[in-house]
DNA sequence: CGGATATTGTCTACGTGGAAACAGAATTGC
DNA sequence: GCAATTCTGTTTCCACGTAGACAATATCCG
């Protein structure tokens, strides 16, 4: 084994330089590094990964409307309306036109979606308890709370 | 109109639920918000997100080969192909096959490129010093941190 | 009321990124 | 040396997600 000259001939020799401080790269690469595990633990219930998340807020949010589910995802109306189309071709999800606005669509769980999401759940805590990466449980529970606040999310407002 | 980060645009706001305290989803959101303001920021460079870590990443490891830079980027060899012959087409990089791998191909930025990277590098720095969203910048030197030791990037990986 | 504007979901075209198969080159085993 | 395997980049096809235009509905204002 040589010296340390010869970076860039192996994985973990690459210098990220001033890229190693881009709060931008950090995040786009923590979050493939979360996807990827994330997308194994939970491909065996066939559901796509961005499914579970909309499966699951609107089992926390029934009736919720497909625009404000795609703002609080940070995802495109266009996209919503595909993959609400697919959940609900799929049989887990219900759309109703509520009648007080005949251009929106309410989303809510059929008792299949609600079994699939039930299922699910213990993967995804389970999922939650191992990916830490790198990191001690106490400090992923100070990364949540950092990313929470960079998102400006916590507000847990009850009704 | 709804110009901050509020989910909750109506009356009753989005409870996420379970999904707050997902770190995936966590690291999804905030990547996507990062790279919302990112990509405002850089447009007028008429180089697209992916592209510019490239420049950058092959500025500071010149003659890296692709396949190198694509598992530090966390992307695929085909991917990394991709770019790598459109960047070649903009004038912008330079690939060369070493003479003791012909398989490889080494990269290595051009004078253009290497002037692109530098108009850029003033824009990157203003984006990084205002991307701290709802944190102090205290918080988000921790987050930095704490995002670095999550993949590993901090401790030098032997096999 | 009736026209102008905004909102909601949807559609089409496009860009981004991956999976799998492939060709060429390097390495290994015989 | 020669076949088999492995590694590198590439190609093709496909899934994910967005941008922009659109129709239908709701709201605002004269």
């Amino acid at each position: 084994m040589a010296d340390m000259l010869d970076r860039g001939t192996h994985d973990g020799a690459v210098r990220f330089g001033p890229l190693a401080e881009s709060l931008g790269l950090l995040l786009r690469l923590s979050q493939l590094h979360s996807f990827h595990d994330f997308y194994t633990a939970l491909e065996r219930h066939h559901v796509r990964p961005g499914e579970i998340s909309i499966l699951m807020m609107i089992r926390e949010n029934p009736g919720i409307r497909q625009g404000v589910l795609a703002s609080a995802l940070m995802i495109k109306r266009a996209h919503m309306a595909k993959m609400a189309r697919r959940l609900e071709d799929a049989g887990l999800i219900e759309r109703s036109v509520p009648p007080d606005d005949r251009r929106a669509m309410e989303l809510r769980l059929t008792a299949q979606g609600e079994l699939r999401a039930a299922e699910m759940t213990p993967d995804l805590e389970a999922h939650e308890a191992r990916n830490f990466g790198g990191l001690t449980p106490e400090e992923a529970a100070t990364l949540r709370t950092l990313l929470r606040k960079y998102l400006a999310l916590d507000a847990p407002k009850e009704d």
